[in-house]
DNA sequence: AACGGGTTTCAGAGTGTTTTCAGCCTTTTT
DNA sequence: AAAAAGGCTGAAAACACTCTGAAACCCGTT
């Protein structure tokens, strides 16, 4: 993660630095708005820390000038006004949020995480076990390169596989929570979707195997 | 972008719906303190406009009870006293920004853009995937020199798909976000305006698809 | 009153999912 | 060893979800 930080007075710049650097941040720090906006254009930040009164260009200006050049960088601004009017100009020209000085070293961070959280790609849920991997956001079960799609029931016994890999999953666990309590669901749907599954493990070409444990239920293991 | 206005004089109420639907805003409108609660409980809404003298709970008190209940919808607080202290108060309760009475249609539109910007993402001009275009302003689609004008509804559906490229965008958000939660509307519509969309891509010839995913929505993809 | 774009509704066709069933296999019991 | 019980799986039927064309509807405009 780089942070990009714009900050004529020194002080505080060095301090701002010193903090993101301790959240592991990649910090470059600049101290006026000509060089904030050079630096910007790069587009190799994933946030930007900008004061609003700036030599040379003041921060509405630097974000304004780095919007129309559709540099989409979540910018923080920051000033000593806590005046609403500068808020919403901000705001307006394009910062995505806004600070004032003082602040709380964690206030900046937070709203650091949270300008990032934005940006970043959203990381998907997924279960996993030995070589298979189970998308839970598509419902499609990987291994290696390949996929194949489950239908919702498949994901369904299939999640609750996962849940326990090498522990045995009860067949009647499977009906009550896939088919509900209330379903007259019998034994056989769920050995129907056992099947469906072996056959899905196979055809991906996983080692990964449901077991039967006569009696009591199925078990996830390997080879 | 969803909007909820909550004004209990109807002649005011009108019009700021009216200036927000020209926005290209989906507006829900109530008429009271208690009805705007319930309705920004949903969470639905992008942004909140809030008369400050409501019948049933003022302003101040929904707002409150909002935040209390962890929805973090900006809220955009209107009064006709331009007094200090309902601002301060206003403000105090959780509200984001706040406006007094009579303004210029301008000024609340500006306000609105800068309350949903903090919020989430960047308002582009403009948003991409692949080969496609969605010129926000015009609300047309392009692909190379072809160009589709969409209707509001297909807009907001594309918006949506294109605000999570290659994810899965469950039909029941489609549903909440452009028909809104309180709405009737059934997934038949959804289905009706995606394959509107298709068609329109078809006509552009885009190689951009969008995908089903049986049971849990559409995603957009290429090829 | 007629028009036209946008939206909703409806129904039939299409497709994927789920259930059902029967025959076969394996393990356990008699 | 035969019978019984439990389990597997291919095939077909039943079902649910989705797509889409056409018609109806709504509303502001001509």
């Amino acid at each position: 993660m780089r942070i990009l930080i714009v900050e004529d007075e020194r002080r505080l710049c060095d301090a701002l630095t010193q903090i993101m650097r301790e959240q592991k941040y990649a910090v470059d720090a600049v101290y006026d708005g000509e060089d904030g906006y050079q630096y910007a254009c790069s587009g190799d930040y994933d946030a930007i820390v900008l004061d609003v009164m700036l030599p040379k260009r003041n921060g509405f200006e630097v974000v304004r000038a780095l919007r129309k050049e559709k540099i989409a960088t979540p910018v923080l601004l920051l000033t000593a006004r806590d005046e609403l009017e500068s808020k919403v100009t901000g705001l307006d020209c394009g910062a995505d949020d806004y600070m004032t000085k003082p602040f709380a070293p964690e206030e900046l961070t937070a709203r650091i995480r949270a300008l990032t959280r934005r940006q970043g790609e959203v990381v998907l849920e997924e279960m996993a076990f030995d070589d298979i991997v189970l998308e839970l956001g598509s419902g499609d079960l990987l291994c290696g390169t390949k996929r194949v799609h489950l239908s919702f029931k498949e994901l369904e016994v299939m999640k609750l596989l996962l849940a326990s890999p090498n522990r045995i999953v009860p067949k009647e666990q499977l009906l009550v929570k896939v088919w509900g309590a209330e379903s007259d669901a019998e034994d056989n749907n769920a050995e129907a979707y056992i099947s469906f599954l072996r056959k899905k493990l196979f055809f991906i070409g996983s080692k990964v195997a449901i077991n039967t444990i006569r009696k009591l239920g199925y078990r996830l293991g390997t080879e």
